[in-house]
DNA sequence: GCGCATTGCGCAATAG
DNA sequence: TCTATTGCGCAATGCG
């Protein structure tokens, strides 16, 4: 039902830089299942293959495609381990059923580890504001402390001060007052 | 089971198939600069077309390809804006020298984006541990004042005591102990 | 060695 | 229009 347009240049395109690649086509469909198509044509001899690749087709329809070989990074990167080959054809066929297999539960992993990777930071953040409240409650709970202490301090030294003076329990008793609090 | 049937005729292209979605095309290359290429190629009729792109590939060696159309992400992509057209025909031409400038300056942008991103991200847990720390002091803090307030309530007490009861300095001075503290 | 988890990276879409 | 963000897929790599 939804019909694609695509303005492509229909007629043969030459690649005629080098090193050039692979192409791909992919498409993403619904269902659940996977059903894979893989096409390959040679056009150009020696410079280029495509293969269009039916995906499963999460919900998303992009896809990337990196260099066959795995060319470095940047301009450090070292060269292609010519052991690459080995293991699989180089190319490691992108249109493999096991390839599309991989690359699927890879994108699942990475969807999973980065939804984790933003819940944890999400609580880190929820965490500062936990402790944001908890320091101010302290720091209220101090102040009043502190309060309390100076004004049992001003008591207690004060009657200390009467007893050490004359004592004499029945002048000044409770009216000393000369201070406030003060931390 | 899903199966997709693109008619790809030459200028336009056609996926009849519904919920489809999106193709792509990707190709990687690595010189320097950029020279462009397509191929295309009507090998089986009404399935698959093929076109090859040669990008400057900076760096790196990948590349990616979006669907041709922004097919919603989530499935409920919506049909192709036809609007589209008008910019600069659909593709946009990926090997034009401009869209490599612009992508290089968002990679830069993404890259330093990141950075950014990441370096809050180091913040926060910072802010975290700063935060527990001053915690433990205050609370820390928060101890020796009710220690020292328990103290001086008892002490305090006491005279209260002594002074209301019959004021004899010498006996019972400091041994009234019949509580603690308790917060 | 295998399979999931992480991480860096580029592409696009989109927000500002 | 340009940059900043964000979601996403691909690979390389970490890790058990």
């Amino acid at each position: 039902m939804v019909h694609v347009k695509i303005s492509w240049q229909c007629g043969v395109e030459t690649i005629d830089h080098l090193a050039l690649i692979s192409a791909r086509l992919v498409l993403a469909r619904e269902s659940a299942q996977m059903s894979k198509i893989s096409q390959q044509n040679s056009g150009t001899p020696g410079v280029n293959g495509i293969s269009v690749i039916h995906t499963p087709a999460h919900a998303s329809g992009l896809q990337q495609v990196p260099q066959l070989v795995p060319a470095g990074p940047g301009g450090g990167g070292k060269a292609v381990p010519p052991s690459k080959q080995s293991k699989k054809s180089s190319p490691m066929d992108r249109n493999s059923d096991e390839y599309r297999q991989r690359r699927e539960r890879n994108n699942m992993a990475v969807k999973k580890s980065r939804l984790k990777s933003k819940q944890k930071a999400q609580d880190t953040l929820q965490r500062v504001n936990q402790l944001k409240e908890e320091n101010e409650r302290l720091e209220a709970k101090i102040k009043l402390l502190t309060k309390e202490l100076s004004v049992l301090k001003d008591l207690f030294l004060e009657h200390a001060h009467n007893l050490a003076d004359n004592v004499q329990p029945s002048s000044t008793e409770k009216t000393t007052n000369s201070d406030s609090a003060g931390q």
